[in-house]
DNA sequence: ATAACTGCAAACTTTTTGCTCGATG
DNA sequence: CATCGAGCAAAAAGTTTGCAGTTAT
């Protein structure tokens, strides 16, 4: 991904520094969707030197070219993902607060049918499902989890 | 709505105070979905005396028993409904933060689907389109607006 | 060279909490 | 009258900003 960031960045006159390489590399890595504080955690483990301001800047202007994407789920603090990804939405386990990503062509055709019977363009869209795990029959052998 | 808060209030075991009835009867009339420092301004207009740590207490309980709805949008602040009105989601206005509020069962119908396919049971969703108003052709008499 | 960026600390906003007193059921 | 809730003020958590010095282009 760094590769791809530093395109983009370029692309948005904006400059390449040690520290927007290593935000982008920890984020890249992420298999979940950190808030800010937590990824500065995780860029300090790897410069001591990143400062908490710098993440903050750092993750709105990324987001702003996005290079980033800002999520919002319940709990209200900002957390972000790279955008490299192909498109997804989030389906979050109810009592483990585990993200799982997936992707519906027909929720996004009905959506945008939806947008333009209101008279809108769609231009982006959010959608989470809250779920719980369905009971599996357990065998006799492996209660508990 | 005041009269359905009261039940359900008792029946999930809590008093039910002049401030409780207070945001409640609030956020019935709001059109919006008003954040809580915007709430406690709005009920302070009608008492004076309700504290901003009692807003924030009130619509925590309120949204754990089910008789508000906590939203959380791109903004980051916690947003607050009265959960009497049917089920709906959220187009929400890019240019102008208005809330169009839309419901679509086909949609929901697919989440279900989604959501047992990877093992889970649907307990809620989150759905919000971000869109731009199509341009409509002005007729020669009505231009602004 | 210079406009953009960083770190640091201070400020701000939103939200939570400890404590004492008051009101509800 | 026991318990739960309210007010107040302090603190916690998340986020933004001013400023002086540093760096990428």
């Amino acid at each position: 991904m760094t590769r791809r960031v530093e395109t983009q960045c370029r692309a948005g006159g904006l400059k390449m520094t040690d520290q927007r390489k290593l935000i982008a590399e920890v984020l890249s890595e992420a298999r979940d969707h950190p808030d800010v504080p937590e990824l500065h955690r995780r860029a300090r483990e790897r410069d001591e030197r990143i400062s908490l301001a710098t993440v903050y800047r750092t993750v709105r202007q990324l987001a702003g070219a996005a290079i980033l994407e800002r999520h919002a789920f319940r709990d209200g603090r900002a957390r972000y993902e790279a955008a490299s990804k192909m498109h997804h939405d989030h389906l979050i386990d109810l009592a483990t607060e585990k993200v799982i990503e997936f992707r519906s062509p027909e929720i996004e055709r009905l959506q945008t049918d939806i947008a333009r019977r209101l008279g809108y363009r769609l231009v982006g869209h959010r959608l989470e499902l809250y779920a719980r795990r369905l009971a599996p029959r357990w065998k006799k052998a492996d209660r508990r989890r």
